[in-house]
Formats: structure tokens, sequence, C-alpha cells
DNA sequence: GCCGTTTTCGGCCCGACTGTTTTCAGTCG
């Protein structure tokens, strides 16, 4: 049983204790537990076995107790007997908007019905309207959210989010009064994928904003509109939320909107140590006198932290090191140098070397390695070892033409073929630049093989950097089912770096897994994959997941000089 | 149910918006 799995059951037990009405610190306990659970980069079975599964952070005696009856039985008593009491499908009920534990156990208790059929056909009925405290309004309301919870899918992929997000802030700057616009929410804090998008509005004539917002082209839906605040669903699905604050409560604001849930809840309980209640107009001292914020570094000044970059606003530990004013020097998109991972027209690219390394000089980066496939992966064109000699001279050629502007190296993205095996032989890998390995076949095969076929890649003394290490793809493809303990282990034993692959469509190393690395010491290089100089733009995606995993740029590749970069792929193929 | 630079027991964040209400409960973030 995975973290995921277990997250799964905890969410589950919050869920159902909540209709039942149990007292709401248990419930966020078990929520804790769950977030916790899915923000490892360990299987909680490994901690299991050492007998340390309360440094899980969120987990006392009585969940450690299920964890470890969960993992002997495969099952927990606890919940069956929870289930007898509550039925499991009212679950299910909290996921159409607008409908809580209160009035779930409300319709259960007086309509006794507990599937989503019955609960339509109840509203359709006007049974639900008739019930004490609900009307015509809470039974569309719950009709409503039956209709776009069957059209939304769970969360947004980045690569869906981004271009919605930036439309939103240009449309929403261009109105009259507003001073500043920025996204907030789990798209600032850099999440691979995002739920509903936020954005916050600096201008001291919310009504304009709100109006604007409220009646934009494509709103299917207005979920909500208040003097201040408003949200909307579009036609895609998609959910948006606006605030507007004056610019004078910005900072306060900002934060708010920002998030996490969990930060918020350790940056309220701090200000209140501090004698201080912290909302998102003010910090209030005792005697009722405000103080207002207009960026985010002095709110947090004001508390005697650091300010804490959006990327770590998980209640992961920030907190204790701003209050120490040791948070890291995250890596940011300025320092890196170099992307290692892109695609020519000697493979499956779009455009020719040259082209590529001018679009990189154009960003400002100092060196571009040439990953093109290998000759096993036919439907990219993958490259014969005869071809890769012709590539070379034509990669010289480009080194020509860009002089010292940018550095070219002639790597591979060498196949790990189904068997383990690499496809390419030792002493041609030797011969390249880089040698970047990565697995795109048979990434269903069960876990044992898929991670030995990594593992043997990892201990191939040619190969730098392991690609895109799962495999998936967002949001269709779940990756190989790897042991990532064992994986990360064999690099940092090897010297080989894992790749944050900043495609949004991949983010592969994500930032659980990303971070385990860096406490194993195993290097990180984020690549943006490009297949075009459009792609390239991703490199922010992945940065900001580096920044999740708290990457510094030493822990980076990319940002090293020309000098320590070349002198550390050599190293690797001296070690031979 | 968890947890500890106020605490091993007594806390555990705060406000906007909505609907069904005559002053508030539920939901959401």
């Amino acid at each position: 049983m995975n973290n995921q799995q277990l997250a799964a059951i905890f969410n589950l037990i919050a869920d159902l204790l909540e209709i039942k009405g149990e007292v709401i610190y248990v419930i966020l306990a078990y929520r804790k537990a769950a977030e916790s659970l899915q923000n490892l980069g360990r299987e909680a079975s490994e901690y299991w076995k050492e007998g340390t599964l309360r440094e899980i952070p969120g987990v006392g005696k009585a969940i450690a107790d299920k964890i470890d009856e969960l993992l002997t039985t495969g099952s927990l008593r606890f919940l069956e007997d929870l289930k007898k009491e509550i039925p499991a499908s009212l679950a299910e009920w909290r996921q159409i908007s607008g409908l809580g534990p209160k009035k779930i156990a409300l319709i259960w208790k007086s309509l006794g019905i507990t599937t989503m059929e019955e609960l339509k056909q109840a509203a359709q009925d006007g049974k639900v309207a008739g019930l004490p405290g609900m009307g015509e309004k809470s039974a569309k309301l719950i009709l409503d959210g039956m209709e776009s919870l069957s059209r939304r899918s769970d969360r947004l992929p980045l690569w869906k989010a981004a271009p919605v997000v930036e439309d939103l802030c240009n449309i929403l700057g261009s109105l009259p009064g507003v001073a500043t616009v920025s996204p907030a929410g789990s798209y600032r804090r850099g999440r691979s994928t995002v739920g509903d998008l936020d954005i916050l509005v600096a201008s001291e004539n919310p009504s304009v904003v709100m109006d604007a917002f409220t009646s934009l082209a494509g709103v299917s839906r207005v979920l909500g509109k208040g003097a201040t605040k408003s949200s909307v669903e579009f036609s895609s699905g998609v959910r948006a939320q606006v605030w507007v604050h004056p610019p004078a409560k910005f900072g306060t604001a900002l934060q708010y909107a920002t998030g996490s849930k969990e930060h918020n809840v350790a940056m309220r309980q701090l200000a209140l140590s501090k004698g201080f209640s912290l909302s998102e107009h003010s910090l209030m001292g005792q005697d009722g006198t405000e103080h207002f914020f207009a960026t985010e570094q002095d709110l947090y000044a004001a508390l005697g932290l650091q300010w804490v970059p959006p990327e770590m606003r998980e209640d992961l530990g920030e907190m204790a090191l701003a209050a120490a004013g040791k948070l890291p020097r995250l890596v940011e998109l300025a320092d890196i140098r170099a992307d290692l991972q892109n695609h020519s027209t000697w493979s499956d690219g779009e455009m020719s070397i040259l082209e590529m390394a001018r679009a990189a000089m154009a960003r400002g980066l100092k060196v571009i390695a040439f990953t093109d496939h290998s000759q096993s992966l036919g439907v990219t064109g993958g490259l014969t070892i005869e071809r890769h000699a012709e590539q070379q001279k034509e990669i010289e050629a480009a080194q020509r033409e860009v002089g010292d502007g940018i550095r070219i190296l002639h790597a591979a993205e060498v196949e790990i073929k189904a068997d383990g095996e690499l496809d390419y032989p030792d002493d041609f890998l030797a011969t390249l630049d880089l040698v970047l390995a990565s697995l795109h076949t048979s990434l269903r095969q069960p876990r044992d093989k898929v991670t030995a076929r990594l593992i043997n890649a990892i201990n191939n003394p040619n190969v730098d950097i392991i690609g895109h290490p799962t495999g998936r793809k967002i949001p269709d493809r779940e990756g190989a089912d790897l042991d990532m303990e064992a994986v990360l282990q064999a690099a940092a034993k090897s010297g080989v770096a894992m790749e944050i692959n900043a495609s949004p469509y991949r983010l592969d190393l994500d930032d659980k897994y990303a971070r385990r690395a860096k406490e194993l010491g195993v290097k990180i290089s984020i690549n943006t994959d490009s297949h075009s100089a459009k792609d390239m733009e991703a490199m922010s995606f992945g940065v900001a997941i580096a920044k999740r995993a708290w990457l510094t740029p030493q822990d980076v590749i990319n940002t090293w000089s020309d000098e320590k970069l070349l002198a550390w792929l050599k190293d690797k193929k001296s070690a031979n």
C-alpha cells in the first residue's frame, strides 16, 4: 500500500467523521496526516519497516497504529466500523461544491438516501428544498454542483492553467483604477497542477473589477459575487476566483490568497503567539490597532520572519527557518545558464541545431546540449551511430557560426531498453559530451523490473543524467511504478544527476522526489526537453518545482560555470 | 488526534459570501 492509497484512506475517514459530526480537530488531524503522506518523498512503508512512522509530520500514536494495521493486514477495523455507521457513498457528495458535511448529514438522515442518483432525484423532486434551513436555491446549487462536477477534471494541468492566468491578469490589469494584479494560490506556489485559479487585484474601486470579472466572455456560471471577492466557472470547466484589496493592504491580502492553507495557519498561530491577530486585511494588536502592509516583505518582517518564497509555503519546516533567518537561497530562473535536454530536426525536433542554439542564446543561455533520440526509438527518427558522426559536423559548423556566444554540446537521449540495456554501446557513449538516459517504452513493467532498468542505466559510468525519471504525462499517464528510494540511493552512489523535466506536461521528478534527492546529495538537472524554440519558455516551470524542493544553485548543475559543468562531465567519464 | 522558544494538557486561524433566516449557520478558501 503506497502513500497515495494511505492518504486516500485517511481522507475518507475525515470525510465520514465530518458527516458524523466529530469535533473538527480530529478531522483536521486526519487531513493533516493525509496531506503529509502525499508530500512525502519516501514511502511510509519504509518508515514502518524502520519503526519511525511517528517521524512523519502529523502522525502520532493513533494514526501510526492505523498505518501499521493497514500495512500488516491490508484493511482497517476502525474504518470498517465507521462505514457501518456512515455510508461511504456519502463521502462522494463532498465533491459537490456548495454541499458540506452538515447539509449532507441533514439530507441523509431526513430523506434516508445515500447515492448520487438518489440525491439528484430528491433535489429535482423538491424534497431537498423542503428540508429545514434549505430552499429552492439550495436545491439548485446542488444540481448545478453535480452538473459541473461531471464536467470538471480534478486538477488543472499547468500547461492549461498558465495561458488562462496570463489572460486574466492582462484583462484585469487593464481595467481603470487597477494598480497591480498578481496570480495567487497554488499557481503562484508553483504546483505542477492547480485547482481553482486565484488572482489578486489591487484597486480602490473593487466594483469595477467585480463587474468586469463576472461578465467575462466564456463565463458559464457565477459561483459568487460580492463586494471584494467573486468566483466564476468558465465553460471549459476551469474555475477562477478574484479578490480586490486596496494597494495599502496588498501585502497581507497577497500573502493570504497565496496560501497554502497550512502555511497560513502557521502564520496566524505565530501572530497569535506574538499578541497579534492576522487576517487578509491587517495585523491587529490586542488593543485593536491595525497594521497594514503594502508588500509581503513588510508583513513577514513584522512577524520577525524572512520573506518566504511562495514555492516554500507548505508548512514543511519553512517557518522555523524563516524565524531563524536561515532560509536557503533558492535557485532562480536567472541562475540557469544551461539547458541540457533539447531536440533538433536530427530526430523529432522542429528546428535546426543553429536555430535552436540562437534561440537559447537569445534567452541568455551559455550552454545548450542536443540530446536527439537514439536509434531504437524509431517513431522519433532516432539516430544511428553513423548519423551521429554527421550530426557532429553540423554541430561544429553551428558552433563556428555562434562563436563564443553559446557552447553547443553533442549529446544523446539514449533509450533505456525494455531489457535494461542502453541503446548505444559503451565505447560510443564515451565519445559524447553528455549522455542523458531515459525510459520511453515498457513503462508498465512490474516495479522490480522497471526499477532495475533505471538502476542499470544509473550504474553505467557513461551516463550523466537520467531524463524524466518516471515517464509520467500530466494529466493522462501515471509514471512507471518505480522504487524511487532505491533509484535515488543508486544515483547518490554513482554521482548521476536526476532531471527535473520542466515541460508542463511532465514536471518529472516532481517536487517531493527532488527534495528527497537533495537530502541524499543527488545533483539535479532542470531541462526543458525542447523540440522547438517556444518550448524553452518552460524553464520557469522546472525552476518552480526546484524551488518547491528547496534546491539551491549548488544543487542544480545547470547553474554551474562552464568550467565546473564540463569538469563534472569529464570526471564522470574519466572515472570510467 | 496532534503537539510543545508560553504548554505533556489545553489548545488548535479568520473572514467573505450566500441563503434562509429575523440574527445566523453553512460553506469555502
